[in-house]
RNA sequence: GCGGCCGUGGUGUAGCUGGUUAACACAUCUGCCUGUCACGCAGAAGAUCGCCGGUUCAAAUCCGGUCGGCCGCGCCA
């Protein structure tokens, strides 16, 4: 039976079997070292010119190939971590192409080039700290489902082939779909508001977003996961943001008890469990503090100096990393938000930004036909959105929710430079393979 | 899409005030080495310097174009 290199340590004594890549071969001519990687670990091999015939098994071997190993686990002194397996057995069970066309191990200067890497994504991966990036994206995603299972949540798979491009209209990639077109959905908007009016509450959903947007910076991407959720039976969005601060809170617990120390080694970031409630600011009150600040202004919009400022601000004067804006203007916002009773030209809505960054957006959303029919028209949305106002022409209870894209969530988590980091494979504007 | 920067063996860099064998480290290959651990030692192969054009006796180096990339902005999660 396979065992993890982890667990060698209790199995002193002991014949195991491992199996796994080889990360290193240093050949002495009468005694070889490897070092053997599996998911869990690395652990050094050691192999004797008495034992002829593995000797001879690793002749031709090659680093990065795919090895199982029989052998006695034994304490030595001169091992790294003190402990090492002794080969008995060696089997080689995929040669590698010696001429590897990135690293896995870098030795000099600095990380390949971004681009390089993720020509060689798979390859890229087998590095620790991509490993460690998987592991914790497993993690937190189990923590994210664990609050809303929790909470009584109904989990939602809602179609990404849309009949009729939803939302803006402008954003979204065109696919052929038998004799007509079709849509990928930018976002599960439409159809988690649909199971508010379907009774089902409250919601969540994991699943792939599609943006046609042209975007070069560190957090987008054309194709990511996005963790949307919607609740029944609110009074404004700050039952959704009082949500949203438990979600959080009970997600970064989650994280820090498993990972705390893990992704100090190795990302250099401690994981901070935000306290509860989270500073707010309306949009009004965000830019008197940034024009004080003398930090440029975008007409009514936060530009992502904006956003890096006033969380740098908040940060200080609170010492929180999270922060809502709240009361956007609707000319920002699109039409289903809500707007306020005493103030028409606000919306019930809030960004949630991180360390810099907008992770989440939220909003009470208008469950009223009659208004929503006339923000729509007003939005200059004619019949287009006639399937989607319908679900609220026969019964819709209040309702709110948030998106909130995963990656940007984990990069800022572990401070990483770019989504890409966050990601298993990146699609972006100019990149579809691998 | 706009702006800034960049493109040199497989990888990371040096060279880039123009001058003829393009340097270094790692990786690769060959030989030697019984305890290595960034193993070591000796040697070898590997680059028409992204591409096209121009200036010049001479271009990796200067100029123009083009393609690709990174970063920033717009847009957003």
């Amino acid at each position: 039976m396979r065992i993890y290199i982890k667990d060698i340590k209790n199995k002193i004594g002991e014949e195991i079997k491992i199996k796994g890549f080889v990360q290193t071969i240093r050949d002495q001519s009468k005694i070889k070292f490897l070092i053997i990687r599996d998911i869990s670990g690395i652990i050094q091999a050691v192999l004797l010119s008495e034992n002829s015939e593995a000797f001879k098994a690793t002749d031709g071997l090659t680093n990065e190939s795919v090895v199982e190993i029989i052998g006695k686990a034994k304490e030595e002194k001169q091992a790294p971590e003190g402990v090492e397996i002794e080969i008995r057995e060696i089997k080689i069970l995929s040669l590698a192409d010696p001429n590897l066309p990135i690293p896995v191990v870098e030795k000099t200067g600095g990380e390949v080039d971004v681009n390089k890497r993720f020509d060689w994504r798979w390859i890229d991966l087998r590095k620790n700290d991509k490993l460690m990036m998987m592991k914790i994206w497993t993690e937190m995603e189990r923590f994210f489902r664990k609050f809303w299972e929790e909470n009584k949540y109904l989990e939602i798979h809602s179609p990404k082939l849309m009949g009729s491009p939803s939302e803006s209209g402008a954003n979204v990639f065109e696919v052929k779909y038998f004799d007509r077109k079709a849509y990928l959905a930018q976002s599960p908007q439409f159809y988690k508001q649909m199971a508010m009016a379907s009774g089902l509450e409250k919601v969540f959903e994991v699943g792939p977003v599609f943006r046609a947007e042209p975007s070069f910076t560190t957090r987008h991407s054309t194709e990511f996961v996005g963790y949307d959720a919607e609740i029944s039976y609110i009074e404004s969005h700050q039952d959704v943001i009082g949500e949203i601060e438990r979600m959080i809170n009970f997600v970064l617990s989650g994280i820090k008890d498993k990972f705390e120390g893990e992704i100090r080694d190795v990302f250099g970031q401690e994981v901070v469990v935000p306290q509860i409630p989270f500073p707010q600011l309306t949009m009004a009150e965000a830019k008197k503090i940034l024009s004080n600040l003398g930090v440029p202004s975008q007409d009514n919009d936060l530009s992502p100096e904006e956003e890096r400022a006033i969380c740098d601000y908040i940060k200080e004067k609170e010492g929180h990393e999270f922060v809502f804006i709240t009361e956007y203007p609707i000319d920002i916002r699109p039409f289903y938000h809500m707007r306020k009773e005493d103030n028409p030209n606000i919306t019930k809505s809030s960004d949630l930004l991180w360390k810099g960054v907008e992770i989440i957006t939220l909003a009470q959303r208008e469950h009223r036909y009659d208004v929503l029919v006339n923000q729509a028209k007003e939005k200059g949305l004619g019949n287009s959105v006639d399937f989607y106002t319908n679900f609220f022409k026969y019964g819709c209870p209040p309702h709110g929710g948030f998106g909130l894209g995963a990656s940007r969530f984990l990069m800022k988590m572990l401070d990483l430079p770019s989504i890409r980091e966050a990601t298993y494979l990146f699609r972006g504007v100019n990149r579809l393979e691998p």
